[in-house]
DNA sequence: AGCACGCCGACT
DNA sequence: GTCGGCGTGCTC
């Protein structure tokens, strides 16, 4: 009987690995690390992944449970994965099975293996025979009775590509130094919106997939028919975006296994897809962030599409940035990373800059006759806005409406007001457990915090001093749709944001009624702003930006130019207007001559980010600084405070310093109170170093402060 | 984090 | 006399 210690990575808070005993017969393989098993833990049963062996263990033998199954039919996970993950944990310091265990399908987790074996059935990999030696005579019959049909695309050539459309000079050079990369290659592809990056990902993708194939065939070596010779990775910032580029995906390259990965997929589809990536199947995956954590063992090409985009930070649990994620993986494995967009982040840029990562530029509009969008500023204060548009505003709408054109108009704010006010004693719609105002949602009849999702209905009179007549303060994008309405009672106007897309497929529903042309004005927040290629939308309004100019979050600029640059992309990319004219933009303000609105309207991005780059440098934040933010939350700010104070004084070092403890912008969530404290250090290794033998002692300290900490934060 | 055990208040 | 509040302790 064959038997030996396994280190078993588990998804619990603790920073351990567990030790389990396996006994097999000695026909049975001795499970390697990267798979899959179930062990009991406590009370219950749960799935880990091996991680190593050990001839010995320091644990008494008694403590020492048997491994209960393991998940044979599934191929291990790589070193490299493995290698990912381990570089996660350590880096935003969190347990190792936290990073790898969330991130899989539910059903490779399950205690059962029927929905496992059923994907790995549908994708063609019949399950590993069962460890009773009846079945598996059985299971053999099975296999020649049941073997599964070859898709008919598989049989076709699956490196012929569909038609591809011809590229200007600056694409092409783009995708030439993208497919003839050698070993690890970050690239920086710059490009206006509108350029045609994505066409460029399709055809570097193509032509490394190519290469990959002739190189396979080279080697005469027999492979699998549906393994892929090279896989490619592609991120993008948002779900809404994954169907549009999906599409584009399959309908240039019909043969080619394109799969996607996003947490909006149901479960079955959700393990295929992993599956299908896992068994090296899958040719293109397109997900979301969390597919920079999937299984990829032929990956070739990772692709960051918007990098610059703040959804690539997860925000809570394991608070990775899929982009660093993407560049620290594709060092790993030797292989290019493309990073897209036309407002990089100041980060990506400093590295460009310096000479770290190669810049590709793409500095024209691809299609024929597409320009750049004119952009201008209309002064809210010389044009008073009715409705919260000025009559520049309306009658550009009013423009396109009589030409047939559509128009965006992009409003950050949900809901139909901001605040909900009594005008007779000066009482607001203050959330009860955060600090934040309650938002009034017309069509629901609700006062809703956006915070801790608190829903009242709205009072039909004040509740301090019972005044009937109360007003809704701001504007959100309930009520500019409610304008909209009435102001052009004969136009289509459609609302998207995240209250219409409640509704799963409701997001697309209404994304195609736009490609359609069955909407005349779209209404929506930043949903709206990223990436889509709608052919006939000609006007972009942005309608109040000005708040985000005055925020103490000196990222907020950075952020505000990038969604402005963004949302004013969607203007005019099919071509000129039906009367001659590019694309406009019109952006109203109280602040027209602000410098941001002034970059913004010369689409001047290289000077932008160098004005904010001298800043950053000038008071030491990032890039040219490393952060760490410890965060408490405790029912008394004091209790927060005092464990903050406690942790500031535990532990220094040089170079390392230590901000004082503050409460949060936003002090109490859901009646929690909330402060946090800021760690700096201009060398990234040394944060590492210090960060590692700080938590080490603060996992000690015995407190019943809830805390977390988030390494490279962005929200400070 | 779960999930237990453990020791004090309002109910049949 | 029990049901159950959540304090603290453990998980190989």
């Amino acid at each position: 009987m064959e038997q030996c210690i396994l280190q078993v990575a588990l998804d619990t808070p603790l920073h351990t690995v567990f030790d389990y005993c396996w006994r097999g017969r000695e026909d049975e393989a001795i499970p390697v690390v990267g798979q899959l098993v179930v062990v009991p833990f406590g009370r219950r049963e749960t799935v880990g992944v091996v991680v190593g062996h050990a001839a010995g263990t320091e644990l008494s033998a008694d403590k020492i449970k048997d491994v209960i199954a393991v998940r044979s039919q599934l191929p291990p996970l790589s070193a490299h994965w493995l290698a990912l993950c381990g570089f996660a944990a350590d880096y935003y310091q969190r347990p190792l099975g936290e990073v790898m265990l969330p991130g899989l399908p539910k059903n490779l987790r399950a205690l059962t293996t029927v929905a496992l074996d059923k994907a790995l059935k549908a994708l063609g990999r019949m399950a590993a025979p069962p460890t009773k030696r009846k079945a598996k005579a059985k299971a053999a019959d099975i296999v020649q009775a049941d073997e599964p049909a070859q898709p008919a695309e598989v049989l076709a050539d699956p490196m012929q590509f569909g038609a591809a459309p011809p590229l200007n000079a600056a694409q092409q050079q783009a995708v030439d130094v993208i497919a003839q990369a050698e070993g690890f290659a970050p690239l920086l592809l710059y490009g206006v919106t509108g350029s045609g990056k994505t066409e460029v990902y399709l055809q570097a993708a193509a032509a490394i997939l190519k290469r990959a194939a002739d190189a396979r065939a080279a080697t005469g070596e027999p492979v699998a028919p549906e393994e892929a010779p090279a896989q490619i990775l592609v991120l993008v910032p948002e779900i809404n975006l994954t169907p549009q580029l999906e599409g584009n995906i399959r309908a240039r390259f019909p043969h080619l296994n394109v799969v996607s990965l996003h947490s909006g997929l149901a479960e079955g589809e959700r393990t295929r897809s992993w599956l299908a990536a896992h068994l090296g199947q899958a040719h293109i995956v397109l997900g979301t962030r969390l597919a920079i954590l999937s299984s990829l063992p032929h990956l070739k090409l990772i692709v960051i599409d918007e990098e610059h985009d703040p959804s690539y930070k997860q925000q809570e649990g394991l608070r990775y940035s899929a982009r660093d994620l993407a560049v620290w993986r594709a060092h790993q494995l030797g292989i290019p990373v493309v990073l897209g967009s036309a407002t990089p982040s100041l980060e990506t840029w400093q590295h460009a800059q310096a000479g770290r990562y190669r810049r590709l530029e793409l500095r024209q509009r691809a299609a024929q006759q597409a320009v750049l969008p004119k952009v201008k500023v209309v002064d809210m204060e010389r044009d008073k806005p009715q409705d919260g548009l000025t009559s520049t505003l309306i009658g550009a709408i009013r423009k396109r409406l009589e030409n047939g054109e559509q128009s965006l108009l992009f409003l950050n704010r949900r809901g139909y007001a901001p605040v909900l006010a009594c005008d007779a004693c000066g009482w607001i719609s203050n959330c009860m457990r955060c600090d934040a105002f309650m938002v009034v949602h017309r069509p629901e009849r609700r006062l809703r915090c956006h915070h801790c999702s608190l829903e009242l209905h709205i009072p039909k009179s004040c509740p301090t001093c019972g005044n009937i007549d109360l007003q809704p303060l701001g504007r959100g994008t309930q009520r500019v749709e409610e304008g909209l309405h009435a102001i052009f009672p004969e136009a289509r106007v459609l609302r998207i944001d995240a209250d219409s897309t409640r509704l799963k497929g409701s997001a697309q529903i209404a994304f195609d009624s736009v490609h359609r042309g069955e909407v005349d004005i779209l209404i929506g927040t930043q949903m709206v702003a990223k990436g889509h290629d709608f052919k006939k939308l000609t006007l972009v309004g942005v309608m109040n930006p000005d708040t985000a100019l005055f925020s103490h979050d000196y990222r907020a600029s950075e952020r505000l130019f990038a969604q402005l640059m963004q949302v004013a992309g969607r203007a005019g990319r099919a071509g000129l207007s039906a009367d001659g004219s590019s694309g406009e933009v019109l952006i109203q303000t109280r602040y027209p001559h602000h410098p941001l609105y002034q970059a913004v309207m010369r689409h001047d991005y290289d000077g932008f980010a160098g004005t904010l780059l001298e800043e950053r440098q000038q008071a030491c934040f990032p890039p040219f600084m490393y952060q760490a933010l410890l965060r408490a939350e405790a029912r008394e700010l004091e209790q927060a405070i005092g464990f903050l104070q406690e942790a500031a004084a535990m532990l220094e070092a040089p170079a390392i310093t230590i901000n004082a403890p503050i409460p949060m912008t936003m002090m109490r969530v859901a009646n929690v109170e909330r402060a946090q404290l800021l760690v700096e250090c201009p060398s990234r290794p040394a944060l590492q170093a210090f960060l590692k033998e700080w938590l080490a002692e603060l996992r000690l300290v015995k407190t019943r402060v809830r805390w977390s900490l988030e390494v490279d934060p962005v929200d400070i």
